[in-house]
RNA sequence: GGCGCGGUACCCAAGUGGUAAGGGAGAGGUCUGCAAAACCUUUAUGCGUCGGUUCGAUUCCGACCCGCGCCUCCA
């Protein structure tokens, strides 16, 4: 069994085999950072990382890059707006998305940004000048002549041929040849951001700086692009048009592209008050590894729709799969090794593998390795857990993790940034309980924890369960953590 | 209007031409000084509706109803 993928282009799943032995190259179309990242962008962003995750545990190396959109007319706007320069702007937004990322588990990608490749989108219309495919407005701005292109809306599937007899529509309002024709480089205008460059003054429009910067980080063609679904048309259409006619070449291989999430069952916008930022969720006490999992837990192209029930059933599971890896790194089990268990590790990460090869079915793996919890709990209760055992088991875990890295906690830390954030934003406010509660849990030391976790076992062994019982809920409550007697002793474990 | 996706138990959500994964929640039980964790049992003769094909359909086909997306820069 091999990676499956469906690929945007064929409309249709196909065996993923990248053009070089056992490169995978591929570019995401990052964020625009004129704002805060929501979760929907965060759906996103978890697929493909998701995806180059399971690409390199397959023992691919993957190049991975994205580009960061630091400029477009939001960001000229919104920087006007709060009267900073646009530079300083963006340097906020693109910080805030990179920690957001690094917060939901997100490796992050090589990064290229549009400001610092401006030269290099000059002379790629040039080229496009050149070869006749782009012409020059009176305003010294340049379009894309998508006649040139035949193939234009192949990758969208619609059908521009009406439009390619070179009717020319409204163009005094356009002034351009035709209404489909787009923007390849805008001319300057009072108050924008412009560059001097060798096709004249102006700032490139927004479908060129992908393909820009694809080919130069990634070669005329490559493996893999991908984006959110929207990204579909025009955007992905227009860097097709912009490649293709320039190199021959086929841009990419697949196109991979994540479906829209839903809000409580409806699109989430902020006029419908369902709009969520990550920060936002983490205001409220909501886990980073909650999140995820929820967001990764939905395959790829079906609508997830996300709900505040399912996250709190998400931190639950995610519960569920640390207690099981706490009890089994604590040891304590009688020497040998239990064939059974041995197997079932083995089954469960060639069943997780079968299931992410399947276009990365998500959900199935998830299954997999619930049921085999399930399982090696059961056998645990029985006593049928060898020492030997406990490895290959937690590798089968880790091997699920490698792809959906929520079970490894550092909750904490990553929520206390959010708090500290909060406060510098003058946003102390928006501090819900339940995260002021879980940022105090992670001051109080593992030591400090340790130390009244031994006196409640004296306690205990004393038999003074009434002086056990109260220091115990104490501790739960100013620690915010579990404490769970066992009768290997007690574990705690933070909540 | 054009193109496309989906409607599965209380909730989230996989999946298959041969009789419904997984998680959560609820109920009962086991274990336990208590609590927690864990385990066991239980919760869809049913997979939007109506037809059709078939020995047999939730799975294929058709119609209809409902939800969602794209159709000039929203992931």
């Amino acid at each position: 069994m091999a990676l499956r993928l469906y690929n945007t282009m064929s409309s249709q799943i196909e065996a993923f085999h990248p053009l070089r032995d056992n490169e995978v190259r591929m570019y995401a179309c990052g964020p625009t950072v004129y704002d805060y990242g929501h979760i929907g962008n965060f759906r996103t962003f978890i697929a493909v990382d998701m995806l180059q995750r399971f690409l390199r545990q397959s023992g691919y190396t993957v190049r991975y890059v994205m580009n960061i959109t630091d400029l477009d007319d939001k960001i000229i706007r919104n920087a006007a707006r709060d009267g900073v320069s646009v530079q300083q702007y963006t340097a906020k937004y693109e910080k805030a998305f990179l920690e957001d990322s690094a917060t939901i588990g997100i490796e992050q990608p090589a990064l290229v940004r549009a400001t610092e490749r401006i030269a290099q989108m000059a002379d790629f219309v040039a080229k496009l000048v050149e070869k006749g495919i782009a012409y020059r407005t009176d305003d010294g701005s340049y379009y894309f002549r998508i006649a040139k292109f035949p193939q234009y809306g192949k990758l969208s599937k619609k059908d521009f041929s009406g439009m390619l007899d070179g009717a020319r529509v409204d163009v005094d309002e356009y002034d351009k040849d035709s209404a489909r024709d787009f923007a390849l480089w805008k001319a300057p205008k009072p108050g924008e951001a412009s560059w001097d460059t060798s096709i004249g003054p102006g700032r490139p429009g927004w479908h060129l700086e992908c393909s820009v910067m694809s080919m130069q980080e990634l070669g005329e063609s490559f493996d893999l692009h991908a984006g959110g679904e929207d990204l579909v048309f025009p955007h992905h259409e227009n860097e097709i048009a912009q490649s293709e006619s320039l190199t021959g070449k086929t841009l990419a291989r697949f196109w991979f592209h994540v479906r829209f999430l839903l809000v409580e069952g409806e699109k989430m916008s902020k006029s419908l008050g369902n709009f969520y930022t990550l920060r936002d969720l983490v205001l409220k006490g909501h886990k980073p590894s909650s999140i995820r999992y929820l967001l990764a837990s939905v395959p790829y192209r079906n609508q997830l729709n996300f709900t505040f029930d399912g996250l709190q059933q998400a931190a639950v599971s995610v519960e569920r799969l640390r207690n099981f890896r706490q009890r089994l790194s604590a040891g304590n089990f009688p020497p040998g090794s239990n064939l059974e268990m041995q197997t079932l590790a083995g089954e469960t990460i060639d069943r997780m593998r079968a299931s992410l090869d399947d276009d990365l079915n998500t959900a199935q793996a998830q299954a997999a390795i619930f049921e085999m919890v399930r399982s090696v709990n059961s056998a645990f209760d029985a006593g049928q857990i060898k020492k030997d055992d406990a490895a290959p088991l937690l590798a089968a875990l880790e091997t699920f993790d490698e792809i959906f890295a929520v079970v490894k906690d550092d909750d904490g830390p990553k929520m206390k940034e959010v708090f500290d954030w909060a406060l510098t934003e003058g946003r102390e406010k928006d501090v819900s309980a339940e995260l002021r509660e879980t940022v105090q849990s992670a001051q109080m030391s593992g030591t400090e924890i340790q130390a009244r976790v031994e006196q409640i076992q004296e306690l205990r062994k004393a038999r003074n369960f009434q002086a056990s019982d109260a220091l115990r809920a104490e501790t739960i409550t100013a620690a915010n953590i579990i404490i769970e007697n066992t009768k290997d002793g007690i574990v705690w474990r933070r909540k």
